[in-house]
DNA sequence: TACTCCATGTAACCCGTTACATGATTAG
DNA sequence: CTAATCATGTAACGGGTTACATGGAGTA
């Protein structure tokens, strides 16, 4: 069986409180979402691979107040499959595709003034990411998960990333201001 | 005519002296690597493509001591779109998906020493990245390219978030071993 | 009545990597 | 002779998003 690392991720959340597919998908919207997004198309089909490979177990469950729904469970194999990946050397730095350095490694081609403005933007929209991660730093700290520690820790990622590329962005625009200046 | 980010920066690498879909591919793993890495299988239709919508012009050169060639000219048009690309608003942050973190995430299923070890490897991956970078900055320092500034300023970025991430490691490692500690 | 939340699922499509296929020229 | 460099391309596959489909229960 081979399986990628979206596969892990879902398996790692049968671990929380998570049981059903939307209970994740809910979690992944407001823990993981800054470094690993999956959808439904990715999650229902996934959740039955993992059964299928004896990872989890389901069963469904009738709800009177609510639709039934089917809640999934981590055997002691998917534990131990789960605990084989962690301990794997991470394989890849992440390497992200960056529109904002794609389209300044092409600036050459537009007036200065233009690629300010672009920066700009760029410094505000990271400058709301930043509060948003506080936002969440904020509602795991409140909340009781034994993982909070290690949830609070990828939150300190995101926020120094996210600022030292705020950073970036502030000399980036000084820098070009200058330049034009000094050309006038 | 619909076409993705990866079609615009073939598109604006036509704007360097790049003029085959072979010295495009050398230039993105030289310069543009540690942001958009771009394989054969897209660069070769891609080009295709950018004829067929008149955003470029072919014509095939005959070389006596390397096999021919096929040489790539943007059009007026083509730079126009470009233009207008470049002009746009960034809609998206990078938001890449992270190895590291997502172990992290998941780190209270295993003993806190193996996740120091997994942080180290990441500690030191990420310190050879950023002695990567410098390389690729002194090459491109000593390039002649009008585009120079702009390409040190996406060097400056990968740069300033790696040093980010290494000191976030640092910092991790020694607040997991303190844990440690405070139990023994 | 309409909207939101709960809940599960699939099919079409897009994007991108990998592996394969081909072949000329030059240097060791 | 062999490896490296130059040079172009395609087919298969995998991963992921989006849109679609369905439908119950509660609330404004």
């Amino acid at each position: 069986m081979k399986e990628n690392q979206t596969t892990y991720a879902i398996l790692g959340l049968l671990t929380t409180e998570c049981r059903t597919g939307y209970e994740i998908k809910q979690l992944i919207d407001r823990s993981l979402n800054h470094f690993w997004k999956i959808s439904y198309g990715q999650i229902y089909p996934t959740l039955q691979k993992l059964v299928n490979n004896e990872l989890a177990t389901v069963n469904s469950v009738a709800q009177t107040d609510k639709p039934d729904k089917k809640e999934y469970v981590i055997t002691t194999k998917g534990k131990e499959v789960l605990q084989d990946w962690l301990r794997e050397p991470i394989k890849q730095l992440p390497s992200e595709r960056n529109e904002i350095l794609l389209k300044l490694f092409f600036s050459s081609q537009q007036e200065k003034q233009l690629t300010i403005s672009q920066l700009k933007n760029a410094q505000q929209k990271l400058t709301e990411r930043y509060h948003m991660y506080c936002g969440i730093e904020d509602s795991i700290s409140n909340s009781p998960s034994p993982d909070r520690t290690y949830w609070l820790i990828t939150l300190d990622y995101g926020k120094r990333t996210t600022c030292a590329s705020i950073e970036w962005c502030k000399d980036t625009i000084n820098k070009l201001y200058d330049e034009e200046a000094h050309n006038l």
